[in-house]
DNA sequence: GTGGCAGTGTGACGGCCATCACAGACAGGA
DNA sequence: TCCTGTCTGTGATGGCCGTCACACTGCCAC
């Protein structure tokens, strides 16, 4: 296959920097080797859907590379942002294991490269190797984990800046301090992160002026730098 | 043991009458009677607490019955009602098969008898029993779904009036409906509701005398009648 | 350049609903 | 029987924030 979308194609999952600490990390060499035979690349631009909300499950996709929106939209055109994916992660996991629809849309937001696996090769894989079910499940939980974290900070915070702070300290979890301050890359746009937190894109702008004002953090294109960690806890239970 | 909160003991898992249609339907005897072996039951009575949000994983529990109340509470006190779980079902699933700690808590509501199994037993069993581990998986993708479908009704919809309706016709989907009547049980008090859906209680209260007004349900004592429920969905399409 | 488009900043307005406060309803216990 | 606690019903008030409207920026294509 040839690589479209100036994507450089890994081969083989055996190349993949993130096998070593994933969710296949470690499986018996015979294993590995069977789930290496019944997976294909591809890549994908920024735009493409790798699946839609509704549809019955094909199957998985592990991410080599780029970022996957995660999002979950109502009749009404509204939408909410559940996830941002990002290298080494799987998607489709639960519809494909339930046989239930996908309960979530996938779309890329950078150009990424994923590994497809069909359903029936995974189930038939997972029946065979049942260290490698167990290994899902654990993933499901944690899946379940964030899910849950999540719906803390819409569900609980009632004020869009309680919202906003939680979604940043959670964002800034992930990234090393130095200083006292965090630097966050985060490529959303205003509107990406209302509809992740459940506010408005105006709230959102405006908060965010709020919060440089109150020496917060700061914003240098799509860099930001939280200045004040403490100050946002604050925020948060008020 | 005896039962103290006079309810009967069940002996034994493979006289519950939940055992057919749940998670370990269908295994080989000999899981079957291995996983006897490592479960211990116990009943509850209401107000008593199986687990503890944030408290590390002890094991599973698995409902026999009784009705057990699941939620997050924020450090202001704030809680964020997810389920209420009934016979048959399995809690903990997620937090004993990752390690990390409950997410929930889980609060008796009517006295119950739970089976309990710990994290070692049950995670060797499941190492031994790869059938197991899938089924596992399984069901932590549909607890994982009914999580997705939550936050869809807290997150995407804004009118309170739009979460309630949205929470009711979600019931309604379990019982039966008769001559476009459906008729629920519901031993929830407003303030538990409001939980529910991220409201407060006397919002509950209020959309409930609206929802009479206007015909689209009728209540009486504990149980709701649903008369109308095109009218619903159309509440909650607005 | 210029046009177009996506993203951001900001003001004005108004509605929904959380909050407070209190009253009635109902059950259970002493 | 009264008392006490939990649950429900309802009014008054005020603030948050969603919505609409428009200006401004930067960027890309042509």
């Amino acid at each position: 296959m040839r690589a479209p979308y100036g994507l450089e194609i890994i081969e083989s999952c055996l190349s993949c920097p993130h096998r070593e600490d994933r969710l296949f990390c470690n499986l018996p060499p015979p294993a590995v080797q069977r789930l290496a035979a019944i997976t294909s690349a591809a890549a994908y631009p920024k735009g493409a859907t790798l699946f839609v909300e509704g549809q019955s499950p094909r199957g998985v996709f592990i991410l080599c590379s780029g970022k996957v929106k995660l999002s979950t939209s109502s009749a009404d055109g509204r939408s909410l942002i559940l996830r941002i994916s990002q290298a080494g992660e799987v998607l489709g996991l639960p519809a494909t294991v339930t046989g239930k629809p996908y309960e979530l849309t996938a779309d890329v937001i950078e150009p990424t490269q994923a590994n497809f696996i069909s359903r029936t090769d995974f189930l038939l894989f997972l029946r065979e190797h049942g260290e490698a079910a167990l290994r899902v499940a654990q993933q499901l939980g944690e899946t379940y984990h964030s899910a849950i974290a999540e719906m803390r900070t819409i569900g609980l915070s009632h004020s869009a800046g309680e919202k906003l702070a939680r979604f940043l300290l959670d964002l800034s979890a992930d990234h090393d301090e130095a200083k006292g301050e965090v630097r966050l890359t985060l490529t959303l746009t205003h509107e990406e992160i209302a509809q992740m937190i459940g506010a408005s894109r105006e709230t959102v702008t405006r908060l965010f002026a709020d919060f440089k004002k109150k020496q917060l953090l700061q914003v240098k294109g799509s860099t930001v730098i939280i200045k004040n960690m403490a100050g946002l806890e604050r925020v948060v239970s008020t």
